[in-house]
DNA sequence: TACACTACCTTGCATTGACAAGTACCTTGT
DNA sequence: ACAAGGTACTTGTCAATGCAAGGTAGTGTA
């Protein structure tokens, strides 16, 4: 695979990625309230998920300033003490309609892939 | 629903749709050629895949200049010549790619929501 | 003390793409 | 002649995100 290829592969790859984002961030805190850092880790054990520090602290502030998280502080064991991040209800209720919307559009792909088969 | 959970949303799509769109317009020409106009029409049928000639006429420059589509003209009997897009070896094989990479990702923010209902 | 790891966050850059709106051309019907 | 619909494309605006890099601080350990 040529220099050329591997270019516009990866920026599509980030593209795609844009919005995707948030949407796993919110997904990896609706069974229970993650700290930052944790969430980095965990995103980063999910193939093609990885994302660092610099992306997740972004767009917890967002989603905390648009009230679809809030956050609390606790203490720790192992270092600084951790803030965590949980759904409000209406983050619970617009990750349920984005949710709904992602399941959509894989459909939609889905149908037309399935036309390219024919 | 108010206007900032609606306007947090619109832009959530927007963002999505970033990258997803050319996905779409890369398999929507898999199975046989077809000219812009055509496109148009055929993904604004497909729910959540609306597009516009201002964005689709974009996406189809740049997958021209990248090689992953080459065009051919043909006359039409109902207006203008029509402008045919058709997928390169390469961009068959770069959409096959990408469809994989779609389907990972996909199956990543599925994995995080089953933790979510457990 | 120095290092390593946990943990939070900010700044700024670089890049991009979506989309509205407008232009231009062809053909057919009234 | 004019309107309407098919067909292609460009310009410019707008806004947003991803991410690298750097900065602070607590804890434990060699």
């Amino acid at each position: 695979m040529d220099t050329v290829t591997a270019l516009s592969f990866d920026n599509w790859m980030t593209q795609l990625r844009k919005g995707l984002l948030e949407l796993a961030v919110l997904n990896s805190i609706a069974a229970a309230p993650l700290y930052g850092y944790d969430i980095v880790r965990r995103l980063s054990d999910v193939d093609h998920l990885v994302i660092t520090e610099g992306t997740v602290y972004p767009i917890l502030s967002r989603l905390k300033n648009s009230g679809l998280v809030e956050t609390y502080i606790e203490e720790s064991q192992e270092g600084p003490a951790r803030k965590y991040y949980r759904l409000t209800p209406r983050g619970r209720a617009d990750l349920h309609r984005m949710n709904q919307h992602w399941d959509n559009l894989h459909q939609a792909i889905g149908g037309l892939r399935k036309q390219g088969k024919r």
